[in-house]
DNA sequence: CGTTGTTTTAAACGGATGTTTTAAACTTAC
DNA sequence: GTAAGTTTAAAACATCCGTTTAAAACAACG
């Protein structure tokens, strides 16, 4: 098997603790001894927990954000017009795909450490995603503002705002509501199963099809 | 000033610092400082600190419910035709008007409660939540069923989900969420003016406009 | 008043947490 | 092969946690 170092062990173990548990519920002892590591080696490889975090979400978010900035600027350059919502999300999704594999339950583990980064209140994570990938963010919002110029920017706020909470909050609760399916209507479903709802979902609804 | 009761405090105390940090980043001693009482005193009046979160839920989600039981039972006595979409969410937003005041403040706590519920992998409140309440819930996915009866079972479960997070997640942010739109937009909104967008946001994605 | 039952208080308990320390083990290069 | 630098190891540190104890304060009532 291909061997590890240590500080990828711990971030590996902490990736999948940290988004089935939260963060606050989620002990070094447990990463450390689930990595198979000494405790002391996550302050020594990392500074301390808070820092651990960070470097989970910077492992997880810098590869997915690079790739969409660079398909987004290369498209921009190609002098193509604007993209629809449904390409936007869809290219988030395909990003998503490529980067983490067929594997769907990491796919799902980030989508959980992504809900968990918006839900739990860690002020000082949210200080470094902010400063960290804020910039992306709002870069992909100039693109949904061209997407659909017709909205006035405060209705569009609030719409945007509402699909992504239906995005991170499906998401975030997948499990559960995976498990709550199966109990109750005896089905199974995956994750494209949901993604594949959810897309047409958000794209609709800031587009603005809801007008009463 | 109005007397009251250690309990009462205890649970006051308890909701607003549940509701901005967690429960497992809220300590009993935090609760207890802010409520102005010993710290044994929450083991004495709840038992634990599980049975006081459980006690938290129970006061702000009793009445809401029962309330919500008791016009959606008269409603069908009185042997009218099946509420539309719109009239059910519309029924909850009065509801919760005249339950929880015009103390948006409250509103937005209550909000953000219910979003951790969902979002906190906390296992025996999640178990409490399900016994006390699912009956409720089943019964008002009962009337949405009969609201929109072309929709099949499995796409309306999840259809109703992406609502539900679009509702949960800009309404327990809707503080922050207002900041930001005052410091980018320059512009002034209250909560009934988002629950007025939100309301045909989640009808109209359930009932199926958003079809592809 | 004195007794009884209830509530509050201060202190301690046992355990878990993040972090630090100090020494040992391992790598690397001269 | 030894010296220097890097990584791991075991143990201890200080602090915080939820909970319990036992005594004090209070309330109600005969």
């Amino acid at each position: 098997m291909p061997k590890s170092t240590t500080a990828e062990r711990i971030l590996d173990a902490a990736q999948i603790l940290f988004a089935t548990k939260g963060f606050a519920e989620t002990s070094l002892r447990h990463i450390t001894s689930k990595a198979g590591v000494n405790l002391a080696a996550v302050n020594y490889h990392f500074g301390s927990k808070e820092k651990l975090m960070q470097a989970v979400f910077e492992r997880t978010l810098t590869p997915f954000c690079d790739q969409l900035e660079k398909q987004l600027l290369t498209h921009a350059q190609s002098g193509g017009e604007s993209l629809t919502l449904e390409e936007l999300f869809g290219l988030m999704v395909s990003i998503a795909d490529k980067v983490y594999g067929d594997d769907s339950k990491e796919f799902s583990r980030f989508m959980r450490l992504m809900g968990l980064a918006y839900t739990q209140t860690q002020d000082e994570l949210r200080a470094f995603l902010g400063d960290r990938y804020g910039m992306v963010f709002k870069r992909f919002l100039v693109h949904i503002k061209l997407a659909a110029p017709e909205i006035p920017p405060k209705e569009l706020f609030w719409r945007i705002h509402f699909a992504l909470g239906s995005a991170v909050f499906t998401l975030a609760s997948f499990g559960g509501l995976q498990e709550l399916l199966r109990n109750d209507y005896k089905m199974e479903v995956g994750l494209p199963d949901v993604v594949k709802r959810l897309v047409p979902f958000m794209a609709a609804g800031i587009r603005g099809d809801v007008e009463k």
